[in-house]
DNA sequence: GCGGTAATACTACCACGGTAGTTCCGATCG
DNA sequence: CGATCGGAACTACCGTGGTAGTATTACCGC
């Protein structure tokens, strides 16, 4: 597997993707109207959709003269863009530390620790 | 404990919290030199420095005509911030959520999966 | 064909991270 | 005294995330 683009995205790029994911293909106005309605404005939304493209993000077809915008890249991809790129600024690329780090500054359950340990037998067995 | 600022450093605003965290008080050509040398410019650094003295990140004080700087913040303030303001955005701030992608995502040697289990026992008894 | 509407395209704006040039001040040295 | 040098200050510039207004185009109903 070749080396990926990094991807650093803003709060409102995110919030596009995640719409897209779970409802591509969407046009502008699908878009905008899961984001909130009004809150931003139509020609808002389309902007950013038109440079997130750009950037290679998204892709469109064109459906009459409407426009059908689909992710072109997958969530996988763009969490664990985000979340590399934190362990590795944030850690030096140390997992255990970054993972140290949560448990001592976040509250956590006693299901959530269960999980976690439940994860780490699990990976412990396989590869 | 009141509630605290959410930090969002840029790489070279990250590099020069480290510097600073690890050896204040420093001169902006201490800084500089720390940085690299002269990768960066002089007036580079300083302009960087100044934008997050206003920032309230640092803090300066005069000794003779050279300023003297030192972080206002502690890493350990900034870390939690970035780590949280990550797992809220990417995870909608489930911790389980989030270490569970990065053990699927990285490579974890098992010095590492040992560490977290004990860690997570730790965590288990203490409150 | 004509006017309205709904869609995109273009353009501009602000804030901020990052980069750097230019200026200005004070001290020191010949 | 006057030139030079080191340091900070000021200003400008570029890229990009985010915001939105205006222009343009293509269709639709009459």
């Amino acid at each position: 597997m070749a080396r990926q683009a990094t991807y650093r995205l803003g709060d409102l790029q995110l919030r596009i993707m995640r719409v897209l994911w779970d409802s591509a293909p969407a046009s502008v106005a699908d878009v905008q109207r899961q984001l909130g309605g009004d809150k931003l404005a139509y020609t808002t939304v389309a902007t950013m959709l038109r440079k997130m493209e750009d950037r290679g993000l998204l892709r469109h077809c064109e459906q009459g003269r409407r426009f059908l915008y689909e992710p072109a890249v997958s969530a996988e991809d763009v969490t664990r863009s985000m979340a590399d790129d934190l362990v590795d600024r944030l850690f030096e690329g140390s997992l255990s530390a970054t993972v140290t780090h949560l448990l001592e500054n976040r509250e956590v359950s006693c299901q959530e620790l269960a999980r976690l340990e439940r994860l780490i037998q699990q990976r412990k067995q396989g590869p």
